[in-house]
DNA sequence: GATATGAAATATACACTGTATCGATAAGTG
DNA sequence: CACTTATCGATACAGTGTATATTTCATATC
């Protein structure tokens, strides 16, 4: 029924055969030790190499060679251990060291640190913005940015700084996501060219879509990465309009 | 074993007893006459009532009285199903009739009308840029801001139009995104008000984030209405300015 | 040193999930 | 009426998170 117990053949197993038959239990190897940073380490590295759906609590687990409920003692449910995972990406993210330069370098490291630790793990996406994110490293990551902006003029008023870096920040989030699921379609490029793309054609045939005809024939379709910093500078210089009105005032 | 067959007690249950005994099986039912429709209609009651979580394979079968295989006979997976789901809430977008006025007012109707879809209907944001929308009533709804664009001037050139969609889309996204992490902590108010808040302060009596300590105690913390507005106002100034640039030209 | 006690690791159990497979049934066809 | 075929439902399987029960080990006490 499980799979588990097919995996070692359990010594003493309860009523597969006679008692007098079956060998009395082996000793149990100390368990590995454990740790929270071993456990966020298991999962990272599941997630990285065959994505967030393969970081189940047995997967970790096994991973680590203890049992699964062992990961309990350590977290409380399996979101916990999300916010551990995640937490940790933005260790890396902070790991690039304090932030420099004028607001606008600022503001783009911010974007640009999200948008590569996306890169470096692109399960990430699925986690980011999906609940508060109150680790330690979040919010020295949240510091950080803040600190590097306190001092240059505009930015002392702390709510033109949120205003600035959540809307940097809301960009940036769905800036990854749509990037993210274009080039992730779900299946494979083989059901994308035999099945999506298609039907797609079929559909502009129609006439219905001649916009959208018009994107496909025509546009020049950018690298993501130029996209990516359209965007972002586009953001940047409304931010930057505000700056000066609130400068003239 | 498996909670269905617990449900009625199952007329022809072999092994139970004697077949002498036992009764002849009842004349099936006429199966209720299932569609798309109706499928995509009882997901959607489920997940807005109960939660994106609610809906499983399962729940929307017994919610239309039907076996849950047989909705395989209308939708090849769960994720087909979820697709559905995202269209049909396109198709509500849609519904508000077509884009009319400059293009700030279009670029700022796309985003209306997502963030109040995601008003509607919060789970929406959980699929909202997962996978790419290519449904009838998402492509119409693309055509229809691209058609609303086309002959305002700059927005003639099809890259200037996507970039600005773009861009938009992106920032409504991400910001839906954050929105809706900010109010749905995961866990109850209680959890909220008892764990989470109570660990924050502490953080921030450590004396290490002096920026998100002055965010927590002088920030204004506009209502999410205006936050968003706000917001979506910058990055459409950058869009603007964009245009002048290539209005001047 | 033997024995009781506590903690910790593991095994099992439960209620779910998506979906493949297969047997039973209804509808269509000769 | 018999026979085929499409459809529906029951069952099965491999998984999930996690509560509960068992077992094992290390330590404290007599």
């Amino acid at each position: 029924m499980h799979s588990e117990r097919m995996m070692s053949e359990p010594p003493s197993r309860k009523g597969a055969s006679v008692v007098w038959e079956r060998s009395e239990p082996a000793r149990r190897p100390p368990p590995t030790p454990l740790s929270r940073a071993k456990i966020v380490g298991a999962a990272m590295a599941l997630a990285d190499a065959e994505g967030l759906e393969a970081v189940s609590m047995r997967n970790v687990a096994a991973r680590l060679k203890a049992s699964p409920m062992r990961l309990y003692g350590f977290v409380a449910t399996k979101e916990e251990l999300l916010d551990l995972l995640v937490d940790e990406i933005f260790g890396e993210m902070i790991g690039m060291g304090p932030f420099e330069g004028d607001w606008r370098a600022v503001l783009g490291e911010i974007a640009a640190r999200t948008r590569h630790a996306w890169q470096a793990h692109k399960w990430f996406v699925d986690l980011l913005g999906g609940r508060p994110h109150l680790g330690p490293n979040a919010l020295r990551f949240l510091e950080s940015g803040y600190g590097a902006l306190a001092h240059i003029e505009g930015f002392e008023d702390i709510d033109f700084a949120m205003f600035a870096v959540n809307t940097v920040n809301a960009y940036t989030i769905g800036a990854i996501r749509t990037e993210s699921s274009e080039f992730n379609t779900g299946v494979s490029q083989d059901e994308w060219e035999n099945a999506t793309w298609p039907y797609l054609q079929r559909q502009l045939e129609t006439g219905q879509f001649p916009m959208l005809e018009k994107i496909v024939t025509q546009a020049e379709h950018p690298l993501p990465d130029v996209l990516f910093e359209q965007g972002l500078s586009c953001v940047l210089d409304g931010v930057h309009l505000r700056l000066q009105v609130r400068r003239a005032q």
